[in-house]
DNA sequence: CCCTGATTCGC
DNA sequence: GCGAATCAGG
């Protein structure tokens, strides 16, 4: 007897068929034969022994072609933050935002930008100080930092 | 999560 | 041709 692994054998293709036909599942004739079951799957499928299970619900005809990251998915980030936020939106908020207004706490009024400048509590901690957009305690800029649309998640599956 | 069968694709 | 990886339904 050969010592190397004789892979399919007449044996073993027809324990397949007698296990196939008796109704037992791939999972039970692969450890029977002692193979792995996509082994068992595999052999039958090439055999055409399929129980014709999701051929039906599969549209064999049209398959979709599932662009099937075969290995890894190379994004940029650049592409993802734009799907996300939105092409045209970007190039808007990542523009310069005139800071020459700079303004503290107490230079504040109401048609100022209250945009917090650096962090809280620093010494130099100040304000946008920019003409704020109607109805609204930013400008321009800031006020579009404020709305971020970021809403887009969840779409998965047709 | 587990299981199942079925298909795809690299070897 | 084989089977792991993967997908899809339960």
């Amino acid at each position: 007897m050969p010592v190397l692994s004789p892979t399919w054998t007449v044996e073993r293709i027809e324990l397949l068929k007698q296990h196939f036909e008796a109704g037992l599942s791939c999972r039970e004739i692969a450890a029977d034969i002692g193979v792995s079951r996509n082994a068992v799957i595999g052999k039958l499928s090439r055999l055409n022994l399929t129980r014709g299970r999701t051929l039906d619900e599969r549209r064999p005809q049209d398959r979709t072609p599932v662009p099937r990251p075969r290995k890894a998915v190379p994004r940029l980030q650049f592409e993802m933050l734009a799907t996300i936020y939105g092409e045209a939106d970007t190039a808007g908020v990542t523009g310069p935002i005139d800071d020459a207004n700079r303004c503290s706490l107490m230079e504040l009024d109401a048609n100022s930008c209250r945009w917090p400048i650096s962090t809280p509590g620093a010494e130099d901690f100040c304000f946008c100080g920019n003409a704020a957009h109607e109805g609204q305690p930013y400008c321009i800029g800031h006020s579009r930092l404020a709305y971020r649309p970021n809403s887009r998640a969840r779409v998965m599956r047709g």
